[in-house]
DNA sequence: CTCGGCGTTCAACATATGTTGAAGTCAAGC
DNA sequence: GCTTGACTTCAACATATGTTGAACGCCGAG
Protein backbone atom coordinates (compact mmCIF):
# COMPACT_ATOMS: atom_id res chain seq x y z
CA UNK A 1 0.00 0.00 0.00
CA UNK A 2 1.38 3.57 -0.79
CA UNK A 3 3.15 5.70 2.09
CA UNK A 4 1.97 8.09 3.59
CA UNK A 5 3.43 11.50 3.37
CA UNK A 6 1.41 13.76 6.01
CA UNK A 7 2.46 17.91 5.50
CA UNK A 8 4.49 18.55 8.52
CA UNK A 9 3.03 21.80 9.36
CA UNK A 10 6.50 23.70 10.93
CA UNK A 11 7.26 26.75 9.34
CA UNK A 12 6.95 30.31 10.57
CA UNK A 13 5.49 32.74 8.69
CA UNK A 14 9.24 34.54 8.31
CA UNK A 15 10.64 31.45 7.41
CA UNK A 16 8.01 31.29 4.57
CA UNK A 17 8.74 34.97 3.58
CA UNK A 18 12.57 34.63 3.32
CA UNK A 19 12.35 31.15 1.28
CA UNK A 20 9.14 32.65 -1.23
CA UNK A 21 11.03 36.48 -1.53
CA UNK A 22 8.14 38.44 -0.43
CA UNK A 23 7.56 40.19 2.76
CA UNK A 24 5.67 38.63 5.81
CA UNK A 25 2.62 40.47 5.18
CA UNK A 26 2.52 39.28 1.84
CA UNK A 27 2.43 35.56 3.27
CA UNK A 28 0.22 37.10 5.72
CA UNK A 29 -2.02 38.09 2.59
CA UNK A 30 -1.58 34.86 0.49
CA UNK A 31 -3.18 32.61 3.51
CA UNK A 32 -5.74 35.17 4.04
CA UNK A 33 -6.48 34.50 0.18
CA UNK A 34 -6.12 30.83 0.19
CA UNK A 35 -2.88 30.22 -1.89
CA UNK A 36 -1.40 28.93 1.38
CA UNK A 37 -3.07 27.00 4.55
CA UNK A 38 -1.41 27.20 8.02
CA UNK A 39 -2.08 25.94 11.05
CA UNK A 40 -2.01 27.39 14.40
CA UNK A 41 -0.19 27.05 17.56
CA UNK A 42 -1.79 26.99 20.77
CA UNK A 43 -0.61 30.36 20.75
CA UNK A 44 -2.05 31.46 18.08
CA UNK A 45 1.21 31.42 15.35
CA UNK A 46 1.01 30.24 12.22
CA UNK A 47 2.99 27.48 10.90
CA UNK A 48 2.92 26.40 7.46
CA UNK A 49 3.88 23.27 5.48
CA UNK A 50 6.84 22.70 3.10
CA UNK A 51 4.56 23.78 0.14
CA UNK A 52 4.24 27.54 1.28
CA UNK A 53 6.97 28.86 -0.29
CA UNK A 54 6.79 26.96 -3.37
CA UNK A 55 3.31 27.76 -3.43
CA UNK A 56 3.95 31.43 -2.78
CA UNK A 57 6.66 31.33 -5.81
CA UNK A 58 4.26 29.91 -8.37
CA UNK A 59 1.66 32.40 -7.37
CA UNK A 60 4.04 35.74 -8.21
CA UNK A 61 5.25 34.16 -11.62
CA UNK A 62 1.07 33.45 -12.05
CA UNK A 63 -0.03 37.12 -11.46
CA UNK A 64 2.65 38.15 -13.94
CA UNK A 65 0.46 36.65 -16.93
CA UNK A 66 -2.64 38.62 -15.39
CA UNK A 67 -3.97 35.72 -12.90
CA UNK A 68 -5.96 37.31 -9.87
CA UNK A 69 -4.85 35.48 -6.10
CA UNK A 70 -8.52 34.58 -6.57
CA UNK A 71 -7.98 32.83 -9.35
CA UNK A 72 -4.45 31.04 -8.28
CA UNK A 73 -5.98 30.21 -5.46
CA UNK A 74 -9.05 28.10 -6.54
CA UNK A 75 -6.58 26.44 -8.80
CA UNK A 76 -4.64 25.62 -6.14
CA UNK A 77 -7.35 24.08 -4.22
CA UNK A 78 -7.58 21.47 -6.77
CA UNK A 79 -5.12 20.10 -5.19
CA UNK A 80 -5.66 17.15 -2.41
CA UNK A 81 -3.89 16.46 1.16
CA UNK A 82 -0.51 14.83 0.52
CA UNK A 83 -0.67 15.90 -3.25
CA UNK A 84 1.25 13.45 -6.24
CA UNK A 85 3.87 14.93 -9.04
CA UNK A 86 0.82 14.67 -11.03
CA UNK A 87 -1.63 16.41 -9.33
CA UNK A 88 1.09 19.28 -9.47
CA UNK A 89 1.34 18.60 -12.64
CA UNK A 90 -2.30 18.87 -13.28
CA UNK A 91 -2.06 22.39 -11.80
CA UNK A 92 0.78 23.30 -13.80
CA UNK A 93 -0.71 22.14 -16.80
CA UNK A 94 -4.10 24.40 -15.90
CA UNK A 95 -1.80 27.43 -14.49
CA UNK A 96 -0.22 27.05 -18.78
CA UNK A 97 -3.58 26.68 -20.36
CA UNK A 98 -4.79 29.93 -18.48
CA UNK A 99 -1.88 31.73 -20.15
CA UNK A 100 -1.87 30.26 -23.23
CA UNK A 101 -5.90 31.29 -23.87
CA UNK A 102 -5.46 34.41 -22.75
CA UNK A 103 -2.33 35.15 -25.35
CA UNK A 104 -4.26 33.41 -27.59
CA UNK A 105 -7.45 35.74 -27.41
CA UNK A 106 -4.88 38.52 -27.57
CA UNK A 107 -3.46 37.63 -30.67
CA UNK A 108 -6.54 36.65 -32.05
CA UNK A 109 -7.56 40.02 -31.88
CA UNK A 110 -5.02 42.28 -32.52
CA UNK A 111 -4.84 38.96 -35.91
CA UNK A 112 -8.97 40.22 -36.41
CA UNK A 113 -7.77 44.19 -36.22
CA UNK A 114 -4.78 43.26 -38.84
CA UNK A 115 -6.79 41.69 -41.45
CA UNK A 116 -9.66 44.23 -40.74
CA UNK A 117 -7.54 46.32 -43.45
CA UNK A 118 -9.08 48.97 -40.63
CA UNK A 119 -6.47 48.60 -38.27
CA UNK A 120 -8.12 50.90 -35.37
CA UNK A 121 -9.70 52.63 -37.93
CA UNK A 122 -6.18 53.68 -39.30
CA UNK B 1 4.74 61.26 -52.39
CA UNK B 2 2.24 59.89 -49.26
CA UNK B 3 -1.20 60.96 -49.30
CA UNK B 4 -1.73 62.31 -45.34
CA UNK B 5 -4.54 60.70 -43.18
CA UNK B 6 -4.69 63.54 -40.45
CA UNK B 7 -6.52 62.05 -37.72
CA UNK B 8 -9.63 64.03 -37.30
CA UNK B 9 -10.69 64.25 -33.55
CA UNK B 10 -14.74 63.92 -33.73
CA UNK B 11 -15.99 61.08 -31.14
CA UNK B 12 -17.38 62.22 -28.05
CA UNK B 13 -16.73 60.21 -24.88
CA UNK B 14 -20.11 58.63 -25.05
CA UNK B 15 -19.65 57.36 -28.45
CA UNK B 16 -16.27 56.02 -28.00
CA UNK B 17 -17.84 54.43 -24.59
CA UNK B 18 -20.46 52.79 -26.69
CA UNK B 19 -18.01 51.84 -29.53
CA UNK B 20 -15.29 49.97 -27.25
CA UNK B 21 -17.86 48.46 -24.68
CA UNK B 22 -16.76 50.01 -21.69
CA UNK B 23 -18.32 53.12 -19.27
CA UNK B 24 -17.56 56.29 -20.18
CA UNK B 25 -15.34 56.82 -16.94
CA UNK B 26 -13.06 53.96 -18.02
CA UNK B 27 -12.83 55.83 -21.18
CA UNK B 28 -11.40 59.37 -19.47
CA UNK B 29 -9.48 56.97 -16.80
CA UNK B 30 -7.76 55.37 -20.19
CA UNK B 31 -7.02 58.94 -21.54
CA UNK B 32 -5.77 60.37 -18.73
CA UNK B 33 -3.26 57.49 -18.33
CA UNK B 34 -2.11 58.16 -21.91
CA UNK B 35 -4.32 54.85 -23.45
CA UNK B 36 -6.01 57.30 -25.66
CA UNK B 37 -5.63 60.40 -26.70
CA UNK B 38 -8.46 63.56 -27.36
CA UNK B 39 -8.40 67.05 -28.12
CA UNK B 40 -10.80 69.39 -26.31
CA UNK B 41 -13.53 71.87 -27.72
CA UNK B 42 -13.94 75.67 -27.13
CA UNK B 43 -16.56 74.27 -24.42
CA UNK B 44 -13.98 71.60 -23.01
CA UNK B 45 -15.59 68.67 -24.03
CA UNK B 46 -13.10 65.71 -25.08
CA UNK B 47 -13.39 64.70 -28.87
CA UNK B 48 -11.47 61.22 -29.24
CA UNK B 49 -10.21 60.23 -33.20
CA UNK B 50 -11.61 56.74 -34.88
CA UNK B 51 -8.46 54.84 -33.16
CA UNK B 52 -9.85 55.18 -29.68
CA UNK B 53 -13.08 52.70 -29.69
CA UNK B 54 -9.88 50.10 -30.76
CA UNK B 55 -6.91 51.20 -28.82
CA UNK B 56 -9.12 50.79 -25.57
CA UNK B 57 -10.61 47.25 -26.92
CA UNK B 58 -6.68 46.23 -27.37
CA UNK B 59 -6.02 47.78 -23.85
CA UNK B 60 -9.15 45.36 -22.32
CA UNK B 61 -7.56 42.26 -23.79
CA UNK B 62 -3.90 43.15 -22.98
CA UNK B 63 -4.97 43.52 -19.29
CA UNK B 64 -6.00 40.20 -19.55
CA UNK B 65 -2.24 38.95 -19.84
CA UNK B 66 -0.81 40.87 -17.24
CA UNK B 67 -0.24 44.23 -19.14
CA UNK B 68 -0.87 47.63 -16.60
CA UNK B 69 -2.67 50.40 -18.56
CA UNK B 70 0.61 51.93 -17.69
CA UNK B 71 3.15 49.34 -20.01
CA UNK B 72 0.21 49.56 -22.70
CA UNK B 73 0.44 53.12 -22.80
CA UNK B 74 3.84 52.98 -23.14
CA UNK B 75 3.30 50.59 -26.13
CA UNK B 76 1.16 52.25 -27.57
CA UNK B 77 3.44 55.62 -27.33
CA UNK B 78 5.75 54.67 -29.60
CA UNK B 79 3.10 54.51 -32.39
CA UNK B 80 3.70 57.87 -34.82
CA UNK B 81 0.68 60.56 -35.60
CA UNK B 82 -0.82 59.01 -38.03
CA UNK B 83 0.34 55.63 -37.78
CA UNK B 84 -0.14 53.09 -40.98
CA UNK B 85 -0.10 49.21 -40.75
CA UNK B 86 3.61 48.54 -40.19
CA UNK B 87 3.25 50.63 -37.46
CA UNK B 88 0.49 48.67 -35.92
CA UNK B 89 1.88 45.90 -36.80
CA UNK B 90 4.77 46.56 -34.07
CA UNK B 91 3.07 47.20 -31.58
CA UNK B 92 0.96 44.37 -31.95
CA UNK B 93 4.09 41.84 -31.86
CA UNK B 94 5.26 43.93 -29.20
CA UNK B 95 2.01 43.21 -27.13
CA UNK B 96 2.19 39.29 -28.23
CA UNK B 97 5.99 39.30 -26.88
CA UNK B 98 5.21 40.48 -23.78
CA UNK B 99 2.62 37.86 -23.35
CA UNK B 100 4.93 35.16 -24.48
CA UNK B 101 7.46 36.14 -22.25
CA UNK B 102 5.66 36.29 -18.93
CA UNK B 103 3.86 32.66 -19.79
CA UNK B 104 7.30 31.63 -20.75
CA UNK B 105 8.34 32.36 -17.62
CA UNK B 106 5.36 30.55 -15.73
CA UNK B 107 6.12 27.45 -17.88
CA UNK B 108 9.84 27.71 -17.00
CA UNK B 109 9.14 28.02 -13.42
CA UNK B 110 6.69 25.26 -13.57
CA UNK B 111 9.25 23.10 -15.11
CA UNK B 112 11.81 23.84 -13.11
CA UNK B 113 9.44 22.49 -10.06
CA UNK B 114 8.21 19.60 -11.94
CA UNK B 115 12.47 18.11 -12.98
CA UNK B 116 13.72 19.35 -9.18
CA UNK B 117 11.90 16.34 -7.92
CA UNK B 118 10.99 18.40 -5.11
CA UNK B 119 7.51 19.46 -6.22
CA UNK B 120 6.76 22.21 -4.21
CA UNK B 121 8.58 19.95 -1.30
CA UNK B 122 5.69 17.29 -2.12
C1' DC C 1 12.44 31.80 34.16
C1' DT C 2 13.41 35.53 31.78
C1' DC C 3 14.31 38.14 27.77
C1' DG C 4 14.69 39.41 23.04
C1' DG C 5 13.33 38.28 18.66
C1' DC C 6 9.44 36.77 16.23
C1' DG C 7 4.79 36.32 16.09
C1' DT C 8 -0.27 38.35 16.40
C1' DT C 9 -4.17 41.73 15.04
C1' DC C 10 -5.89 45.91 13.44
C1' DA C 11 -6.07 50.30 11.29
C1' DA C 12 -4.12 53.36 8.17
C1' DC C 13 -1.82 54.17 4.07
C1' DA C 14 -0.49 53.25 -0.83
C1' DT C 15 -1.16 52.15 -5.82
C1' DA C 16 -3.92 50.29 -9.70
C1' DT C 17 -8.28 50.26 -11.82
C1' DG C 18 -12.32 51.84 -12.04
C1' DT C 19 -17.70 53.60 -10.74
C1' DT C 20 -21.00 56.82 -8.88
C1' DG C 21 -23.15 61.03 -7.81
C1' DA C 22 -23.47 66.08 -7.37
C1' DA C 23 -23.14 70.38 -9.36
C1' DG C 24 -22.55 72.79 -13.13
C1' DT C 25 -21.69 73.54 -18.60
C1' DC C 26 -22.05 72.64 -23.55
C1' DA C 27 -24.13 71.84 -27.99
C1' DA C 28 -27.47 70.15 -31.34
C1' DG C 29 -32.17 69.94 -32.79
C1' DC C 30 -36.43 72.17 -32.79
C1' DG D 1 -32.44 80.90 -28.86
C1' DC D 2 -34.11 77.27 -25.80
C1' DT D 3 -34.16 73.07 -24.05
C1' DT D 4 -32.37 68.84 -22.84
C1' DG D 5 -29.36 65.16 -23.05
C1' DA D 6 -24.60 64.55 -22.95
C1' DC D 7 -20.61 66.61 -21.42
C1' DT D 8 -17.27 68.59 -17.46
C1' DT D 9 -14.77 68.15 -12.82
C1' DC D 10 -14.29 66.53 -8.34
C1' DA D 11 -14.83 63.78 -4.31
C1' DA D 12 -16.19 59.61 -2.44
C1' DC D 13 -16.56 54.89 -2.80
C1' DA D 14 -15.17 50.15 -4.31
C1' DT D 15 -12.02 46.13 -5.13
C1' DA D 16 -7.35 44.02 -5.63
C1' DT D 17 -2.88 43.76 -3.80
C1' DG D 18 -0.07 44.82 -0.60
C1' DT D 19 3.05 47.68 3.32
C1' DT D 20 3.67 49.95 7.70
C1' DG D 21 3.26 50.85 12.48
C1' DA D 22 1.38 50.37 17.11
C1' DA D 23 0.32 47.63 20.77
C1' DC D 24 0.61 43.44 22.49
C1' DG D 25 1.67 38.07 22.94
C1' DC D 26 4.56 33.79 22.26
C1' DC D 27 8.63 30.89 22.60
C1' DG D 28 13.28 29.10 22.66
C1' DA D 29 18.17 29.93 24.30
C1' DG D 30 20.62 30.86 28.05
Amino acid sequence: MTVEAPATYTLTVGEVAAASGVATSAVRFYERHGVVHAERTSGDQRRFDDSAACRIRVAKVAQRVGLTVREIADIFDELPRDPQPQDWGRVAETLIREAEERTAALRAHLDAMRSGSRLCEL
